[in-house]
DNA sequence: TTGTATTAGTTGCATAAACAACCGTATGAG
DNA sequence: CTCATACGGTTGTTTATGCAACTAATACAA
């Protein structure tokens, strides 16, 4: 069944996946030097609550692709720095919706503007094709270990 | 400066790197269905020990992409579940080489078996072609952002 | 309506990461 | 030789993850 052997090197890269690593890092270290006031981690929350307010924690654990214990603490700190509130539901008890504050929505801009910066230093001398041959690739790792579960 | 718009929802799987979450994920799941008792992280140091006995922390270091406090906390777990073993360098009093238990070396061949398994199961379906190229864009993008530490 | 299963969220515990501050050892210039 | 510097490793603190066990609220079937 191994008709797929790699390539010296090749399995260990893939499965620490050093590269995204690296741009976490990098993007945590431009973010400091923005000053802008979150995790890498908290960011990956705002970002999908400056795409649309108010979704509840079982929402940002399927955007984010995270266990509800851990939203429940990035949750937890963020509301912490006053970046966001949570708000019951008024239909269903069980949910808290997310709501950015004043100064979580405030973030916004500087935040995706050191993003996207991050963004093109890591990919800088990496044509459009491939970038996009790489995403095709890094989807369908995704797509078969989620099919597996 | 900004010529490398992305599409939507490319910035945020590029820098939260979903794939290589969800690899180590499944070779966790994978080594404890297998019945190995090791964290992926403890296997990455230990891969570096099966190439290779013997090694400093801080050669565990560079070959894992981990600051020293990782590394020594990852040995004092490896150490802990008796995999590893520190010994002192007789000519450097500073360093501590890290070597292999008994144990740790039986780990090897079925760990192995396994993360081979399991990027099988994550490369299902890509071509080699489209491997080695994913491949060149993610060492690229590391090398971009290590060049500019 | 009652009782069971499901869903949303939280808490406890172990492991790991980043960063800064620190200690002991080695090195090399003067 | 001595002292500043660099190197290898450890410790403390904060943040985050995964898993299991738990609570509260809802849905739904009998």
């Amino acid at each position: 069944m191994s008709n797929n052997q790699f390539r010296k090197g090749e399995l260990y890269s893939f499965i620490t996946g050093k590269a995204s690593v690296a741009i976490a890092r990098r993007l945590q270290k431009n973010f400091k030097e923005a000053g802008v006031e979150a995790t890498v981690e908290q960011w990956s929350i705002l970002y999908h609550l400056w795409k649309e307010d108010g979704r509840s924690q079982q929402q940002l654990c399927d955007a984010t692709f995270r266990d509800k214990p851990s939203v429940t603490r990035l949750v937890d700190n963020l509301e912490k720095n006053k970046l966001v509130k949570r708000v019951g539901d008024k239909k269903d008890r069980r949910i808290n919706l997310i709501y950015l504050t004043p100064e979580g929505r405030r973030m916004e801009e500087e935040a995706m503007r050191v993003a996207n910066q991050t963004l093109n230093e890591a990919l800088a001398g990496v044509s459009e094709k491939n970038i996009d041959l790489a995403k095709v690739v890094l989807q369908k790792v995704y797509d078969n270990l989620q099919g597996m579960l």
